[in-house]
DNA sequence: CTGAAAGCGCTTACAG
DNA sequence: CTGAAAGCGCTTACAG
């Protein structure tokens, strides 16, 4: 039996897989409610294995970039990087959204992980990025069941084995840190981290803990916080910091956000930065560039991770394997003017 | 002579009003070259006149975003409020690209207005919106024969009557920057402004002038520098200023950019704001938020503008009218930690 | 350069 | 719940 399989797989071939006719195999396709569900299970079951998409054949190949949070100076640079690499030839279009918004399901029902995730594959999408969101499993699954790969930006859980993910080395980040500002003469060191679970963060703390360790200058306990990546908690929770009665003389901030929060807890309070506090950040986003004094920081290569994403979704897309699951892009230090030598006591 | 049209326009529609066989007009949406040019051009007429669309009929509809420059914290807020908008029932789907990019115009050919133009046509777009982006005058005109609206935002030339356009009411702007800084007591002030072509600056430039002109303290033509939205014309035009034997008191800068860089350039030669001098942004993006100290600003509704253009945009899309081709929204000033009063001499 | 005709992929009203 | 058959929108090899 030589199943003759040239191009795409039209609604015939799905018939002939299913040994049903061509009119059901069309009703399962559009959602007709005169099929059994057995029936209907095992025609959806090959219209994914065959690929099936509809005599539009293939149509411009676009990507879908979501978003968990606000846009911000982080996202910038991941897009910017997915929109260079988008533009190279032969080119794909990059469709923007924020959590499961910008698919039809139809009128007005709930949006489910599967039925988000069905949406996405008729709408035609190749692939999609998810960006330090928090994808559930069931988002994951549904998308695989869909047959879109899924490439994930910074997890903030660490990566199954089951999903694609594009990170950078975290924990040599809060390495280069500590070594920095130990190389500085600083010993009396705090870490104000982001979100406790996300696995970024707690990578760059650990990096950071133990080369100080290492160093004979263990971070006290009551110096490592973690709050979140956000502005607010730089200014709030780095202000308690230096409001202490032995402030530490340099803080390791989890983002750039962090850090330039606390930079505004320094200026409230007339404590000058790099002078009486040195500052480090994480990212090297516009916000460290900006930044007044400009901040010294662990540079993550967002627009690199946002170029490879898309290389590596296109690659699943065209139904390449990747060599790996999981890439990690490397972190470097980058020194601008938020930190200097502790001043002699 | 009834012409029947009931939905969609087929290619016999087409046919029929052209008078050629239907053969002839699938060749022309195909792009074959066996057809003459005087047919091609009629049918080419014809199947705009129509919003012939293919029997995919109206796909999921979406709407192109194109920015000029790199994405920045200015980009950040109109994204916001154009895929907040998109996200509203019945939703649509948000493409980013830069420049002419994102749309297959075929196999390497160079693109131009014209072949971008089919290529969003051809994709299916509902409407293209222009952020800050010098459109040409081609590229309009080549949008506008391929049937797709356009919506403008941030027009750097005066909106043209054949243009649709999002703006803010930047003269009001700049009268409320002055008025601010002559109630704490300036008058001796600076402007240091963005690109000289763009509309947008001339209308804060002259509404700031103005009011100051009427209080009787004009600005002093060495005074008044006009470089572009940028960061680093902040910190080097910016310097220059503060180098001055006669400084300025306070400065209105045309963007939070700019400002912020002036900022960085106070922090480098010990000028302190706002004791020794108040700075006014323009835009209220994240920078003017996160700025050491935070920046009083006028705020442009960005976000809002973004949603306007949104609706806008798929109200031309739906074939409906516009009450106005140029839309501003009020500005407003928001008073944070970078103006006081003048130091006393 | 044009179109009649064959044929493909799909949908649907209807018979079973 | 299923499928034979009619028919629609489109494409294309080929004759003129």
């Amino acid at each position: 039996m030589t199943t003759s399989r040239p191009g795409r797989a039209t609604l015939a071939t799905i018939a002939q897989a299913a040994g049903v006719s061509i009119a059901t195999v069309s009703k399962v396709v559009n959602g007709r409610d005169d099929v059994s569900p057995g029936t209907r299970a095992m025609v959806e079951e090959l219209l994914r294995r065959h690929y099936y998409t509809g005599r539009g054949g293939t149509r411009q190949p676009t990507v879908e970039v979501v978003f968990a949070g606000p846009l911000a100076a982080y996202s910038n640079e991941v897009l910017e990087g997915v929109l260079r690499a988008a533009a190279e030839p032969p080119g794909v279009a990059v469709m923007l959204s924020k959590g499961r918004t910008g698919i039809d399901t139809g009128a007005g029902a709930p949006v489910t992980p599967t039925s988000w995730a069905l949406g996405v594959a008729k709408a035609g999408r190749s692939a999609v990025i998810s960006v330090s969101n928090e994808m559930t499993v069931e988002d994951a699954t549904a998308l695989a069941g869909a047959n879109v790969p899924l490439v994930v930006i910074d997890p903030l859980t660490p990566a199954g084995a089951d999903v694609t993910s594009v990170g950078a080395t975290n924990y040599a980040g809060g390495i280069s840190a500590a070594e920095h500002l130990l190389s500085l003469g600083h010993t009396r060191v705090a870490y104000l981290g982001g979100d406790l679970e996300a696995g970024c963060n707690q990578a760059r703390w650990q990096g950071f803990r133990s080369t100080l360790e290492t160093a004979g200058h263990p971070v006290r306990d009551d110096l490592v916080l973690h709050e979140t990546f956000r502005y607010a908690a730089g200014v709030a929770a780095g202000g308690a910091l230096l409001d202490r009665q032995h402030p530490p003389t340099a803080v390791f901030a989890g983002s750039d956000e962090i850090a330039v929060g606390l930079i505004e807890a320094c200026r409230r309070r007339g404590v000058r930065v790099p002078e009486d506090l040195s500052v480090v950040g994480f990212d090297d986003t516009q916000l460290a560039e900006f930044c007044s004094p400009p901040l010294t920081v662990v540079r993550q290569p967002l627009r690199e991770m946002g170029r490879v994403a898309l290389r590596t979704a296109l690659r699943l897309a065209a139904g390449a394997s990747v060599d790996s699951h999981h890439v990690e892009l490397a972190t470097s230090l980058v020194v601008r003017a938020s930190t200097a030598a502790p001043r002699q006591r």
